[in-house]
DNA sequence: TAATTCGCTAGACCGA
DNA sequence: TCGGTCTAGCGAA
């Protein structure tokens, strides 16, 4: 019987009934979770022939499989985005497993010239070809004995109320970690927006808290709660490694049905590359912690550890308290504090849910532009957010996909690096009433504004040369558009209207934070685009194109710094697309604006010069072992107070919090009260400290990751050699994990000294290294700079004041 | 199994 | 034991 129904799509997957590969789509609405049949839509790809007719017949003739190929159609296309439409087979099959064979069997024909998107999984083959936007809503039409879609009709979306929800576990760990097979669940905690329970079996003295017989029990709940709130959304953090692995392994042992998906179906544990994802039909689970680990990229949060406490207390300013795993342990075979636990569980479910709930608006909008369901795009790299926005376009515009680079090619790109960005040499020292100019957007905006892209390069027309090439001597088309930057333009042009409209909404209110999410996800896609054009596995790359990205910012930059110099500026310094410059005497920041409003009328299409602050005061400092200023190193103040300290040691986690902080409060000095004195004051006070050992572990820990296995490092620093010493003792060092070490007195070279901070008693460290080490080094060049030496720091010192410099 | 290059610095490593 | 070179990590843009 034919049925209509209306709901959102979430997402898609196949199954394989038979010989038949059949796509199945997820549509929600709040009543019930559908899963469509869509039969119709079969596996295939392209092959290029040179007599598509004749060859189609052969091909249909020939049986080279042991299956009889469901279709071939000749189908017209465009190779590239420049060529015109030509004539292809299509190849269509009843499994995916058929296309595989068929794509390595083909190529037994002499005449296939090339073979085209042959290996794009047939989910995602659905999702570009259907057109279907995740998380729109839907209109289908379907006959209700088989679940076979007969129609879908796609309407703008409509209000979306995601009904999300998070769970959290705490498990026994009489080892280090919990193993699945042997140490129950202890507690689990449900939060959403309704609700709040946390289950154990033990009596625990909370409102929130609910008693269950034991641990099947606890499962079961959980279970039953998450089916019965009709979720759209659930998050965890970490859930792809550990708690949704984790109750799938304790469901089988405990004989609890874990299906928590469409029509009750069990998480999908599935390998990507060294680590699980969990995928969940009709139920899109985000682990909140991979978010938070992109989150990271974006530069929204910039932290030494990604826990849960850690991630809170940055995006929400509220402490959070951890309990850690030997305490649970104790917690639960003692019976003692078990509402601690109870509260910690549930504050885990909480704080997930809350960092959901803030960023998840930023994926869904992501997730809309380029059309990917949020388990995909909550998991997706910058790489892969462009590949899929430009395997769309595409397919609109009828244009077949570049083949993925062979292993070979890629050997061969990844030799070949290009010049990047242009970095100026400091002028050393203190300077005084600065201004730092920098060019918004300007990777996007050189690619839009002389329509870089890999089919508008050297084209035929003999005007494009001339009026569009790039200092590399290659030009682009002018009469064209690229297929790169005309999709840049579009984001580019989209924001600037949503910022517009942004201006008259409330903020915090739902329509804003919707568009502002929207804007965000257009400026994380603009910023991803340049730097795939260099990268070795991407199949638009293009070195020609992305060394005439650089080339241009390099001589747009420079040229900024001369004409400011002309102008009768100093120029300081610049990296990349900015500019640092003096402002001298005779001039005013209202002469800035103006210098800067000449400099945009003189800019091509959309690029466009900012001023990013004015500044009162700023220090660059030498570089180490020579006479030259370091780059990417400096400290300035602008004229409200506030300092920006950019490269120094004090914003890198492999520094002691001891030099970080002497660091910090030396600039600080400097720069604000323009006190020497005082600045090697600090540096004394933390040396004394330090010597009469009075500094806690806290504060000379130093953090660094482990990134490949012990067993392959060919030099041993102080950071595996503690991580060796720890493994010996029983800990799990895994790649990824960041350490915190301390330099202990116990040893002869560094790494020999080197111990985990969880092994060193309080007091136990060596102070000679942290002074020469880790404050010294640190605070060094800054008093360099003003004119004073190491001796000057250690012994007593002659008397100078900022007045030195500044008359 | 997923974007780039530029740059600083530590500390091991190695040969004289 | 010295000094140069290399490995490694992290940050800026």
């Amino acid at each position: 019987m034919n049925t209509v129904v209306k709901g959102i799509f979430f997402n898609a997957d196949y199954q394989q009934e038979g010989q038949n590969s059949v796509i199945r789509i997820f549509v929600k609405n709040h009543q019930t979770s559908y899963a469509f049949r869509d039969p119709k839509f079969k596996p295939y790809f392209y092959i290029i022939v040179d007599q598509p007719e004749k060859r189609k017949k052969e091909i249909m003739e020939k049986k080279f499989a042991e299956f009889k190929i469901q279709d071939i159609q000749i189908v017209q296309k465009k190779l590239s985005p420049e060529q015109n439409e030509i004539p292809v087979l299509k190849l269509i099959f009843n499994s995916t497993a058929e296309l595989k064979s068929a794509r390595d069997a083909v190529m037994q024909f002499e005449f296939v010239r090339e073979r085209r998107e042959y290996d794009m999984p047939f989910a995602k083959r659905y999702r570009v070809d259907s057109g279907l936007i995740p998380l729109n809503e839907v209109t289908v039409k379907y006959d209700s004995e088989t679940m076979e879609l007969l129609e879908i009709k796609q309407e703008e979306p409509a209000k979306l109320d995601l009904r999300i929800g998070c769970f959290d576990l705490e498990t026994h760990s009489p080892d280090r970690f919990s193993n699945p097979e042997l140490d129950p669940i202890l507690m689990a905690s449900y939060v959403d927006e309704e609700k709040e329970i946390i289950w154990a079996e033990k009596k625990v003295n909370r409102d929130y808290a609910v008693l269950v017989k034991n641990e099947k029990e606890l499962l079961e709940k959980l279970i039953e709660t998450i089916r019965e709130q009709k979720l759209d959304v659930i998050g965890t953090y970490n859930g792809d490694s550990f708690d949704l692995p984790y109750i799938k392994t304790r469901g089988e042992k405990l004989k609890v049905n874990v299906g928590i998906g469409c029509e009750n179906s069990q998480p999908n544990i599935k390998r990507r590359g060294q680590e699980n994802v969990v995928e969940i039909n009709g139920l899109e689970h985000v682990d909140v912690y991979e978010l938070t680990k992109i989150l990271a990229r974006f530069g929204v949060v910039n932290l030494i550890k990604y826990d849960l406490e850690s991630v809170n207390e940055a995006l929400f300013g509220e402490k959070k308290e951890k309990v850690k795993a030997t305490e649970i342990n104790q917690i639960w075979e003692t019976g003692k504090n078990l509402e601690r636990l109870a509260d910690y569980n549930l504050e885990d479910s909480r704080a997930t849910y809350r960092i959901a709930k803030e960023y998840l608006l930023t994926w869904i909008e992501l997730g809309k532009i380029v059309r990917m369901p949020l388990f995909e795009v909550t998991r997706a790299s910058a790489g892969i957010l462009v590949e899929q926005l430009l395997i769309n376009k595409s397919f609109e515009q009828n244009i077949l996909l570049p083949n993925l680079p062979e292993e070979g090619t890629i050997g061969q790109r990844m030799l070949q690096s290009y010049e990047g960005g242009f970095v100026k040499e400091p002028e050393h020292g203190l300077h005084e009433n600065m201004v730092v100019l920098d060019f918004s957007s300007l990777h996007p905006t050189i690619m839009i504004s002389h329509n870089i892209s890999a089919d508008t390069l050297d084209c035929k027309h003999k005007e494009c040369e001339e009026k569009n090439k790039a200092p590399t001597n290659h030009y682009f088309c002018t009469q064209r558009k690229g297929m790169l930057s005309s999709i840049l333009e579009e984001l580019f042009n989209k924001r600037i209207e949503l910022k517009r409209k942004l201006k008259d909404l409330k903020k915090d209110s739902l329509e804003y934070n919707k568009l502002y999410a929207r804007q965000y996800s257009q400026k994380i896609l603009l910023n991803s685009f340049y730097g795939t054009l260099g990268y070795a596995r991407f199949r638009w790359y293009s070195y020609e194109c992305a060394r005439a990205v650089t080339a241009y910012s390099q001589q747009y930059v420079k040229w900024v710094a001369e004409q400011a110099e002309i102008e009768g500026y100093k120029s300081l310094y610049g990296d990349t697309d900015s500019v640092f410059l003096k402002i001298p005497e005779t001039k005013t920041q209202e002469d800035v604006r103006k210098f800067v409003e000449q400099i945009n009328e003189k800019l091509p299409g959309n690029m466009n010069l900012e001023i990013e602050n004015f500044y009162k005061r700023g220090i660059f400092v030498g570089k180490k072992g020579t006479e030259e200023a370091a780059k990417k190193k400096y400290a300035l103040m602008d004229h409200k107070g506030n300092l920006k300290i950019v490269g120094f040691e004090y914003v890198r986690r492999d520094w002691s919090n001891i030099a970080k902080r002497t660091q910090k409060e030396v600039l600080e000095a400097v720069l604000k009260e323009g006190d020497t004195q005082k600045a090697i004051q600090i540096v004394k006070k933390a040396i004394q400290e330090l010597k009469d050992g009075k500094v806690l572990k806290e504060d000379l820990k130093i953090y660094t990751q482990i990134k490949r296995p012990l067993k392959s490092y060919e030099s041993i620093g102080p950071h595996v050699a503690a991580a060796k010493k720890a493994q010996a003792k029983g800990v799990r060092i895994e790649v990824g994990s960041v350490l915190e070490y301390i330099i202990t007195r116990n040893g002869k070279s560094i790494s020999d000294r080197a111990e985990l901070s969880e092994f060193v008693k309080e007091g136990n460290y060596d102070s000679d290294y942290y002074i020469q080490n880790q404050v010294l080094p640190a605070v060094i060049k800054i008093i360099n700079e003003l004119g004073y030496t190491e001796e000057d720091l250690i012994h007593g010192g002659k008397q100078k004041t900022l007045s030195h410099f500044f008359g």
